[in-house]
DNA sequence: CAGTATTTTGAAGCAAATTCATAACTTTCA
DNA sequence: TGAAAGTTATGAATTTGCTTCAAAATACTG
């Protein structure tokens, strides 16, 4: 036999109740079953819980000590379970996020900020998607959302759209092409493309535009990061190609021209995928309701 | 089904192995039992512990906050499990003691004091309240020690022997009794006698002098400090007995002088009354023999 | 000292935890 | 992709040990 929190609950009882009586009725069980309790534990510890010898049997120097371990643990366990209760309310979780797309950040931070603010609980996280395969990440739960725009039909996930946003060209004010009301595939075909650096088949250039025209631009030059892109466009080493929420903070700027793609341009739409059994959490929905207003703030520049 | 202590040592258990399997190896039971358990826990607590759509089966959110618990909760209660096992071979314990003998501070302090080097943990206190019922306190296990110089025969207490003192009378150098060698219960006649607050019978000059002489003092007058008493007898407003230990000290001031209770002087014994079960902890027998070191330093001034 | 309240004890019942046997997955490797 | 290895889940049988019941022992009260 080993110590239980049983045994912690009855010797609180028994104290609070002063009796081994009175603490049955409150533990809803017989006194017998507490006298027995006491032995065994009494037994098992290897000493004395209570005075015998006095009416109101009353705890001994190791009972109190034994007391004293029940103050302390019984209010841990009530706290552990009252998070449990919040886990299982939707009040608390974890919510780690995996982007696929590279430019999401310009928007994603602003986002979990306001996030933060009603949900102070939920453990956030972004984890950059590049180092790993988000979905699979998703349905091992190792991430809880993935901001991807390629939905594919994986059991027990769902893609839930969150916003539009056309992929448009970007270059220096100089460049000829900014000449152009709009741009083709053909236009990159003496170019050099800057990138991020991931697979072409996860960049909306290639699969949207080059791969289905077979162009090739003259040079392809990766960056990591956007502001990085942006300065090398604009000091005319070569154009690229982003979502327009990220350029349309900088469009009024002379330094680079945007251009849409195709005469009608292009347009994607972005998904929060996420495990079927969370969608519903109010924690998740607050985050992809957040995400299109913000959205829609961007756009509204 | 609660959550017990099963359940936290079973978490920490997995969490450590990285699996059921190789858990349950450790823990000494089935692989099975563990399985069903982490349901049982999970059914209970209403939320999912584990990761199960990955290989080596990791913990979850919720499991994650459970494995905390385990981290806080089961520390602690080893720390009172060993504490009881310190209880056990007495090197922790309960040493309350009560004085009958009123007088007893003044070499009990000294003892107490040596006392708490040695046995730093034992949780040691005096309480002159109860000198009253002290025996059947001790019976009770209010207290743990009695000292007692009046031996009784009861069920489960023993008296084990201190050491002896003599009960000597005070007076005023400059009080006519002084002449005298030594003091006769008819001395007492004409005298105003100051003693401790207690009942007649517990007071060595009348249960071994002037009651068996049938001799009543003058006037009898209370104070409950030693050092008063003195006051008083150096001031002549009365002589009065004490223990000789406590006069030894001051034995050569010239204010009062002491003389022996009739011609042979009387003699008493101080008993510590302890239970027969604590009779042999260590530190009890301890106390004890400090007890009979500092009376034997006393006596030796 | 009887009467009442409370705790202890032993046997029997019962619920819950464990085991056994086996099925269902996951991952790995060819 | 399919087979093999390793791991976890499930259901029925079993065992453990907690609880109850009934009755005796013990402590307290007037």
């Amino acid at each position: 036999m080993h110590i239980e929190f049983r045994h912690l609950r009855t010797i609180k009882a028994i104290h609070e109740a002063g009796g081994l009586a009175r603490a049955a009725d409150q533990l809803h069980i017989t006194q017998s079953a507490l006298s027995h309790q006491v032995k065994g534990l009494e037994d098992q510890a290897g000493v004395e819980l209570f005075v015998r010898r006095s009416k109101p049997l009353k705890l001994s120097a190791a009972g109190m000590r034994l007391l004293r371990l029940a103050d302390q643990v019984l209010p841990q366990v009530e706290a552990t379970l009252a998070e449990f209760g919040a886990l299982r309310d939707g009040s608390t979780g974890r919510l780690h996020i995996a982007i696929e797309c590279h430019a999401c950040f310009e928007w994603l931070f602003p986002v979990l900020e306001q996030f933060r603010r009603t949900w102070p609980d939920v453990d956030v996280d972004i984890r950059p998607g590049l180092s790993f395969d988000a979905l699979p990440a998703l349905m091992k739960e190792e991430v809880d959302l993935v901001v991807s725009s390629d939905p594919e039909d994986l059991p027990g996930v769902e893609f839930v759209e969150l916003f539009d946003y056309a992929p448009v060209f970007v270059a220096a004010s100089s460049h000829p092409l900014a000449q152009k009301t709009y741009i083709d595939a053909a236009d990159f075909r003496g170019e050099t493309l800057i990138t991020y650096p991931v697979e072409r088949t996860r960049l909306d250039v290639f699969s949207q535009l080059l791969i289905p025209a077979k162009v090739e631009p003259a040079g392809v030059r990766q960056a990591e990061l956007t502001a990085v892109i942006l300065l090398l466009v604009a000091s005319n080493r070569g154009v690229s190609v982003l979502p327009d929420w990220v350029v349309r903070e900088v469009k009024y700027s002379s330094d680079y021209v945007t251009r849409p793609l195709t005469k009608d341009g292009l347009t994607r739409r972005l998904y929060a995928a996420v495990r079927s059994e969370e969608r519903d959490k109010p924690y998740m929905q607050k985050l992809i309701e957040l995400a299109r207003n913000e959205a829609r703030k961007l756009q509204s520049i």
